[in-house]
DNA sequence: CGAAAGTAATTAGATTATCTAACTAAAATC
DNA sequence: GATTTTAGTTAGATAATCTAATTACTTTCG
């Protein structure tokens, strides 16, 4: 009778709760009229936001990395030579603190898929790179990564892809407009 | 000359990456045609996703709250007598273990905005309530919630925003269905 | 009945991803 | 050459989670 053995489980496990609960709340309590609408769609995204990384992390764990450090290896795979990838550099294309960067950097160099030198000309400077190690990690990930993502959308018909695609495009735009992002 | 007298900076702070790089390098490395379409949008989501959140932490911050644990005490609020709210079901509920409801029960309750009191039929149970200064904190933070959300699409025009719930309705359901939410 | 099994909540200890503040060493400036 | 600025790291914190073990009840079943 028991489902999951020692495990931790209630008799009748409560559903998870979906959004149409918090959506009469907001009825109940948002100002306007107006508002209610444009509300109820930020909703929606702060909701999708909820699930759409626990998916991609999911599928990511097999190969021991998360989105956050791949997004970090991923900067590195981007870099096209020229100016050597230091520290500071990273923190601000990811947006986090350099003492951030640091951490993630011991992280992935234990385990061989980043390097550090000391910089010849600024002894102060680091110059971080990607090792074939870490390539490869990229080369099996990325796969990963983009099946992940089209899965998210698969049973759409092609027009609400395109309806989707313009729509989201111009949400993204808003908000790193919003958060100061660049190119 | 210095901008921020003795807080981190670069000398000229390349700007944090915009999502057009990683289409590019998908481009580059996915597999099919027909991948790449769906692939772009689920991007746009995971991206989205990222900046979402916070945008809402930080408008909730004033309050001392984060919208997880606003969001347990949503479900507080939400819930309509009956049945009392155990840790168990809101453990259910949020999609989390009941070791992680426990902590956020003590944070909580630390500040008064839930109370605990051993049930009298099964004194292994804990029955969970807001208090009058949660419902409060709720009261405000409701508003800020909701303008948040609605400011995220503010700048849509009505066919779009029409479009975009229609869309993010679709997504919804699909994400819903795949992790197992109830209503 | 009373022992064994099951359940609810908590505790202890860990992880991931961040942060701020203080520190070290090097470079630039005045 | 002393001061200031910068790059990176360390130390220590927080938030939101996890798993495993523990405690205290309740239920079940021989």
């Amino acid at each position: 009778m028991s489902r999951k053995n020692n495990k931790e489980f209630t008799s009748d496990p409560l559903p998870k709760l979906g959004i149409t609960p918090y959506l009469e709340l907001m009825d109940q309590t948002a100002p306007k009229e107006t508002d209610r609408k444009s509300a109820h769609l930020g909703l929606l995204m702060v909701w999708l936001r909820d699930h759409v990384l626990d998916a991609m992390d999911v599928e990511l764990s097999p190969l021991g990395i998360t989105e956050s450090k791949l997004d970090l290896l991923l900067l590195l795979t981007l870099h096209n030579g020229r100016e050597p990838v230091t520290p500071s550099s990273l923190a601000d294309r990811l947006g986090i603190r350099r003492a951030s960067v640091t951490a993630l950097l011991d992280w992935l160099e234990k385990r061989k898929w980043v390097s550090r030198e000391q910089s010849e000309r600024d002894r102060r400077m680091i110059h971080v790179s990607i090792t074939p190690e870490g390539r490869e990690l990229v080369h099996q990930a990325l796969p990963v990564f983009w099946s992940t993502c089209a899965s998210l959308v698969s049973d759409m018909t092609p027009e609400e892809q395109k309806a989707a695609e313009h729509i989201l495009n111009k949400l993204n735009e808003r908000i790193e407009k919003r958060l100061g992002v660049g190119r």
